[in-house]
DNA sequence: TCTTTATTAATAAAAATTATTATCTAAGGA
DNA sequence: TCCTTAGATAATAATTTTTATTAATAAAGA
């Protein structure tokens, strides 16, 4: 993962145990919530507020470190910001996996953007199935 | 709009003023929050519970009629089933936009989900950004 | 080390969602 | 048209989720 602590400082946030551990949790896993996040830290931090957690991400949203992926029927899970790209998202496990995103794809989405006056700042292409591990 | 009522019906689930009310304020609306689809009826059906509301939204979901439209930081809206589309989504005004998908794009998608031996049902493609109306 | 100021934990408050239940009504049959 | 009945609604309570408050705490720089 990158240099968080920098990043957090560049945008005066400073550099805190709490902070540090949630975006290693999102690291990790890559998609969580906050509960999960939160359940996450306890372990070895058990005095760890849930209040924190939301706090923290969403200044960590507000500086662009962290983005939220919201979900059709679910809570949403949270990121670490990285380029546009698609997920494929099991409707059995919850599991959500980053596919990278055509070059053609995102061409199309800047054609539409501009055909409408349309200012493009990011994009969420969510794919709704069922993964390999869950079809039996 | 096309025979709700007959829709319902085929589902087991009977044609109420509520749930008739629901459908006309989506589809007039094109994408609407709970809250705002309670506010509309309210005015001339005082007694709507939220609750009301609430259920029936889950229980069209589950049966097709109505889909939810997660939007990353602001709650979600619900809309009409129709085929895949793209969202455009003002970041200022909220307006969420339909656009059709591309059929290029859908390919893509399509492909993809093969190599991942993802069995693909429905895809929501979210694009953030400024409206027409809110560049100034 | 000291000082300052942001951050945290704990808690309360508010907002959003779901559950409960008595009353009511849509739908089908007599 | 008038029952009958299963399902729906309104009202309310309960629960869950999120945000606000504040005293204590800890990071960062002098
Ligand atoms: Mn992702
Ligand atoms: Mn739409
Ligand atoms: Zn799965
Ligand atoms: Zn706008």
């Amino acid at each position: 993962m990158t240099n968080y602590q920098n990043l957090l400082k560049s945008y005066g946030l400073k550099t805190t145990f709490q902070r540090l551990s949630i975006l290693k949790s999102i690291d990790i896993a890559g998609h969580i919530t906050i509960d999960d996040i939160h359940k996450d830290i306890l372990t070895n931090h058990p005095s760890l507020s849930l209040a924190t957690v939301y706090n923290n991400i969403l200044k960590m949203q507000n500086i662009g470190v962290v983005v939220e992926v919201p979900i059709s029927g679910k809570k949403s899970k949270y990121e670490l910001i990285k380029d546009d790209h698609i997920h494929l998202i099991c409707q059995k496990c919850g599991s959500v996996v980053d596919k990278d995103i055509n070059c053609d794809v995102e061409q199309i989405f800047d054609k539409i953007s501009v055909e409408n006056n349309f200012v493009l700042l990011s994009t969420q292409n969510n794919l709704y199935g069922v993964c390999k591990d869950c079809i039996y």
